[in-house]
DNA sequence: GGTTTACTTGAACGATCGTTCACATGATAA
DNA sequence: TTATCATGTGAACGATCGTTCAAGTAAACC
């Protein structure tokens, strides 16, 4: 094996995150990872079986990362220096500021079914991620006890995603930054009501 | 002319809101519109011209509905009624769920400069006809006095973006209601202070 | 009726897409 | 050294992409 796995699937993950699934062209990955196509073909099947690892390293990552903030001595801290480490990144990381699965949603026909549901099952994974979140937060008291757990972490997330798509298109970290601050004063706040 | 102008505009965006830009081929087009090639090219140039007059025509009908809930009697109520509507349609239509240009800002690269251009000022338009909304909720005494108007706008047309994404993997529609109540109740909530 | 003009047609173009496979290469075992 | 076997190579395949253009059609004007 002349070629180091590890590697591979970064250099891949750094392309599907710059250009989505559909428009890395095969040409494009071959260029990127110096691999010639049936070395590609021979290892990951297809384009698809790539960018099905791709996509769980990814998710692998970002449930590492989310476990660190629970771990922290502040989630709350911890939480919001993820959120900003992740979406006011350098500008020549720009693409970085997308999450690739909320990217990869956007062109969720295309992508052929096992990769689809790679990237739906790993969604599923960093909700848990932000459920442990809001929990260890409730648990060492930096969130009020009464926050309804699941409706709070399938928010956050939403935020998160919401946060990503608006950053990318974001000149000014200022104004990211103030919409970060929101996120966590209304992590704190007042939730709906069950009834309806 | 055989064919109505408006009829095919209205055709191609049903096309590009289910399938994206890059996803819609010429000859899906062709069929969606029920016109040749040629016939299409003489009047659009191209599929990226086609896109620009599809987006502009969205973002037209948006900013109208967005100036619709100014104009309700309480903006508020009609701004909860807005998002209900935009996020809980019924399953065959759940393209609809996905905001066009938040789709298409997913594949800005491919879109090409004159159609990227118009999604861009279509943003920027949402944007205003979402800081008409908070203003006028203000005026109405249904907001706060000191509420930041244009960092509210952004942070509304923000939880747009995120619950439209979110939106379209949600099975129950409790779920996506429970996440428009919480964003009212936030509307009217703490914002961040300027200094930093 | 003949001519002009505006619009439509659809076969065909070159480019690019994801993928294949006969063959080359190099390490290991005998 | 020779045989074996996993791995890597790259020209080439058929399909599909967005697009073109010579020819056809039909309404408008003289």
């Amino acid at each position: 094996m002349r070629y180091d796995h590890d590697e591979i699937i970064e250099k891949a993950t750094t392309l599907f995150w710059q250009r989505g699934f559909q428009a890395a062209g095969m040409r494009d990955i071959q260029q990127a990872l110096d691999m010639r196509p049936g070395s590609i073909y021979a290892r990951f099947q297809s384009k698809e079986g790539l960018f099905k690892l791709v996509v769980e390293h990814y998710a692998d990552n970002s449930a590492k990362r989310l476990k660190q903030v629970t771990e922290a001595r502040s989630p709350l801290d911890a939480l919001y220096h993820f959120f900003e480490t992740a979406l006011t990144g350098p500008d020549e990381q720009r693409y970085m500021r997308q999450c690739l699965l909320v990217k990869s949603i956007a062109e969720l026909d295309l992508i052929g079914d096992i990769a689809k549901k790679a990237v739906l099952e790993s969604m599923q994974t960093l909700k848990a991620g932000f459920r442990n979140i809001i929990e260890t937060c409730i648990e060492k008291g930096e969130l009020p006890e009464h926050t309804p757990t699941s409706t709070a972490a399938e928010w956050l997330q939403n935020q998160f995603v919401g946060l990503r798509a608006f950053a990318l298109l974001q000149d000014d970290n200022q104004t990211t930054i103030k919409m970060i601050d929101k996120v966590i004063i209304d992590l704190k706040g007042q939730w709906p009501q069950q009834t309806h």
